[in-house]
RNA sequence: GGGCGCGUAGCUCAGUGGGAGAGCACUCGCCUUACAAGCGAGGGGUCGCAGGUUCGAAACCUGCCGCGCCCA
């Protein structure tokens, strides 16, 4: 370098082909592309490698990447990975699900631009036009899944709609409509009034709305009863009253009748165990067409049901009501009520729980139809058996409470929607109400008087299948041979009912009792930083695409693993993601050192005899970081396997390995060239352990330094026990101590960096360190005494080292007294809480042999430094 | 209404019986030949409140307060 120009941050490339700065762009897309033509994400069901198996969860057809998938795929990816680094034989099987309503409802708004609805087209058409917008627009996640690094094995993509997990659906069908676990029957559903179409309880979110409560005089005089609801307009289809059999208030009613007010029908007053006598008036008005409690009261009374409201939710009663849908209905009902003297008291606003479809959010009807429905009896039992026997486990462990609520609990399933895109039900009726339910291998009865059922069923019907149906099931294949049961299932908490326990139900029923999936790990909510849901209403919504862009792909998957902590909600910030961006940088750098100093794989590692202890110390740390990060994976503790890493990687190997080894590298020699092989092997293990979190930088990295073909093939590290170097730590731990020291003073007497200062040092081999020494000056800065070495300070180390600093006589006296007075403070705290303990009878004959030691020999410690400080204070000048 | 969970530094979170931690933010000093996306040093917490168990409690028990989620 000639002249001043400063090239400190340009991108210059040191001969060593690295920039001074990691660039995701330039990386990321390349090297996806070089492992999907290695072929790296296949898996082989011939291999006589042990399986390991994912099934993703597969994200609707209809969606784009956010960053829940971005989370959930981060740490598939990474268990994935490792596990293939490990020696399995490794598959993590991509799909989608064809998302019933929401993509019957992309197809149609497209043709309701054109003027057009699906009943103008025709089924047979429609189902066509929705496959024809899958193939032009569907699954754009894929290509997003591409650019996030998901190594999932591309030629075994499945969509639940394929032949093949088709004939999956129908046979299972078939199967448990043979074993009288499904059925059709005239049951109260959920119904989706603007979907049109029957909903399952779990497709059904509730929310506190702002309603209103009328209380309703039902009948005269003293036979008058006063019922109190949140829907006045189903009056309209009241056909009794009930009241708790034990209410005093009620008891000489029972079993007589009132009028019906507008209706002039006469209903019963009946007994019922389930009515809240202290809630409202006691008395509830029963509608059983319209409300899934009062269809169990009517059961129970044997009380004809009246529908009073068609598909839409309008009023088909004949009369001035006729016509209106719900919303209008409601305030003429209660107009009419006023009008004719029969309303006693209005609440407004009255808030109480309202159901909402999942998908449109439109206030759910509760509607009486014919609808199939799964008899989950004795496949939820099984379900929640599994668990319970530990043929599955959950992890974390806690939320093995929330499955069995479910499982343990669980209502019929309703499976039928009311919708074309799906799969069709697979029973036929014929002219003489015949039914008969058709298996994918049978003939369907055909002639005049025959037709198929015109619904299809639930999505979730076909996803649960997904562990088996992805791998050939019917069919007995190689692949449902060696990667069944799956090996874990990720997913979110909040999916548990709607998906994990429906693939056990089926799993455990289609396989003969073998679990989908030995593990069950779930993950929580990504939110925003300050723990907040992400909204589109709440503009906290982060794209990942966005990180991606211009932090990358590792960046964004390292912010979100390393909040991964199990079950619990993951916050994530665009502070964060640069963080991550910046640790990902500071990998590039350490490696670029690493390659500029000659560090290198080749030939084996020196025997521990012949290295320094700065290497021992380094290798020794290595084996626990190794080791840590191994256990932290097997329990899917991500925040924890980030944690160690990040640490080692920073503020070990890169704040101390690499500082240390820098006057050893430029040294030359045989000493350099064992520490060149060293920091070639440190590195290589800490760019495989990151690997699979941070896929992108380490391969690059570990191509660079190993010139090896990909580090997904490199072995995953084992801690080695022979490199664990106890002594090796406890000399770098006091060298540490002694630099940061004198660094601490440098720092309080406001001494530049830059400055050089004299100094002696005494005591090091109290500890084993007076080796080190050059070491130790190179770190702190400081130089030999000269001739004329006159000490102006003295700093008191711990074990009984000292540093004596020449500092031309310029010390700041008051500053050194006030670190020193801290010192002394922090000491005398130490020393007066082991007193304390000490002092205490029943601690010293209580406690456990080895606390008590530990105590005093806090306290010896505590008094050796309060009597070195006490000398530095005195020999300060007093001025 | 029923159930589950949470409350630790300014923020977000680890820590489950024996020295209160991390990241970010903050303060001070630095372009120090890998990295300013950086380096060195530092400040900051009655661990929600009140009782109890224990030699010892952030952790275990009880109650209360506050917050969140699921179910009805």
């Amino acid at each position: 370098m000639t002249d001043a120009t400063d090239t400190r941050t340009t991108d210059s490339t040191a001969g060593d082909g690295l920039t001074a700065q990691y660039h995701p762009g330039e990386v990321e897309q390349r090297r996806y592309e070089s492992w999907v033509r290695g072929g790296y994400f296949e898996a082989d069901p011939a291999s006589d490698k042990p399986p390991f198996t994912i099934v993703i969860p597969p994200p609707n057809v209809t969606g784009s990447l956010h960053m829940g998938h971005a989370f959930e795929h981060t740490l598939m990816d990474a268990l994935n990975r490792r596990r293939r680094m490990q020696g399995y034989e490794a598959l993590w099987l991509p799909g989608m699900d064809h998302a019933g309503i929401a993509t019957q409802n992309v197809v149609e708004r497209q043709l309701a631009a054109q003027g057009l609805s699906r009943h103008d087209l025709g089924r047979e058409k429609f189902v066509e036009k929705v496959w024809q917008w899958k193939a032009e627009s569907g699954g754009a996640i894929l290509g997003q899944m591409r650019r996030l690094g998901d190594a999932v094995a591309w030629s075994r993509e499945r969509f639940t709609m394929d032949d093949g997990l088709s004939r999956a659906v129908q046979t299972i069908f078939k199967r448990l409509y043979d074993d009288e676990l499904i059925y059709r029957a005239n049951r109260i559903i959920n119904w989706c009034p603007r979907c049109l179409t029957a909903l399952s309880d779990i497709e059904v979110e509730h929310s506190d709305d702002d309603g209103e409560l009328v209380s309703i005089r039902y009948g005269d005089g003293d036979h008058a009863i006063v019922v109190a609801t949140t829907r006045a307009e189903t009056m309209l289809g009241d056909t009794a009253v009930a009241v708790h059999p034990d209410d005093e208030r009620y008891r000489h009613l029972i079993g007589t009748e009132v009028e019906l007010p507008l209706t002039g029908r006469r209903i019963p007053i009946v007994a019922d165990e389930h009515v809240d006598p202290e809630f409202g008036t006691g008395a509830v008005k029963v509608t059983p067409a319209h409300d899934p409690n009062d269809f169990e009261i009517g059961q129970r009374h044997n009380l004809p049901s009246l529908t009073i409201m068609d598909e839409r939710a309008v009023v088909t009663v004949p009369g001035p009501f006729e016509g209106l849908d719900r919303y209008e209905a409601r305030p003429a009902v209660v107009a009419a009520l006023r009008e004719a003297g029969r309303i006693v008291a209005e609440k407004r606003p009255y808030q109480h729980s309202v159901g909402h479809c999942a998908r449109c959010k439109t206030t759910v009807e509760p509607r009486l139809s014919l609808q199939w429905f799964v008899r989950t009896g004795p496949l939820a039992k099984a379900a929640g058996d599994a668990v319970r026997d530990g043929r599955v486990a959950i992890e974390p462990a806690d939320m093995a409470k929330r499955y069995f609520a479910w499982v343990d609990n669980m209502h019929d399933w309703c499976i039928s929607r009311q919708l074309w895109w799906g799969h069709r039900i697979p029973v036929w009726y014929g002219p003489a109400g015949e039914m008969v339910c058709v298996g994918p291998d049978d003939e369907a009865p055909s002639g005049d008087g025959w037709h198929q059922d015109e619904d299809v069923l639930d999505t979730w019907f076909s996803s649960a299948l997904w562990p088996f149906s992805t791998l050939g099931w019917p069919e007995q294949t190689p692949d449902l041979a060696k990667f069944y049961p799956t090996s874990v299932l990720v997913t979110g908490y909040d999916i548990l009912f709607f998906w994990v326990a429906r693939m056990m139900m089926f799993g455990l029923y289609a396989m003969d009792g073998r679990q989908p999936f030995d593990v069950i790990a779930l993950h929580g909510m990504v939110r925003d930083e300050h723990g907040k849901k992400m909204s589109k209403s709440f503009g906290n919504v982060v794209d990942p695409l966005d990180w991606m862009d211009r932090f990358g792909a590792d960046a964004t998957r390292f912010t979100l693993a390393r909040g991964a902590n199990p079950g619990s909600d993951v916050p994530v910030s665009e502070e964060w993601c640069q963080g991550s961006r910046n640790f990902c940088n500071k990998l590039w750098n350490a490696t670029r050192f690493a390659l500029m100093n000659g560090a290198t794989v080749a030939g084996e590692l020196p025997p521990s005899d012949e290295l320094s202890v700065v290497d021992r110390w380094i290798l020794s740390r290595l084996q626990h970081v190794t080791a840590e990060v191994d256990e932290q994976f097997e329990h899917y503790e991500f925040a924890k396997v980030c944690e160690a890493l990040y640490h080692f990687a920073w503020d070990e190997v890169c704040d101390w390995y690499v500082e240390l080894s820098k006057p050893v590298l430029s040294g030359g020699g045989p000493a350099a060239e064992r520490t060149r092989r060293v920091l070639g092997h440190v590195l290589d293990r800490l760019l495989r352990l990151l690997h699979p979190v941070i896929p992108f930088v380490t391969e690059e990295l570990w191509i660079a330094l190993t010139g090896g073909e990909t580090v997904m093939r490199a072995p995953w590290p084992v801690a080695e026990d022979g490199r664990i170097d106890d002594d090796a730590e406890e000399e770098l731990l006091a060298l540490q101590k002694v630099v940061t020291e004198v660094r601490r003073f440098r720092a309080d007497q406001g001494l530049r960096p830059t400055q050089r200062v004299s100094a002696a040092l005494t005591g090091l081999g109290n500890v084993g360190i007076d080796g080190h020494e050059t070491l130790i000056r190179s770190l702190s800065r400081l130089d030999p005494p000269a001739a004329d070495f006159t000490a102006t300070a003295t700093l008191a180390v711990t074990g009984g080292i000292a540093v004596d600093l020449d500092t031309r006589g310029t010390i700041d006296v008051a500053a050194e007294r006030a670190r020193l007075a801290k010192d002394r403070a922090a000491a005398e705290k130490e020393a007066a809480q082991c007193r304390a303990k000490l002092d205490n009878d029943a601690f010293v004959a209580k406690a456990p042999e080895p606390v008590v030691a530990k105590i005093r020999d806090r306290l010896s410690a505590a008094e050796a430094d309060l009597a070195r400080i006490a000398a530095s204070l005195e020999a300060l000048p007093t001025s």
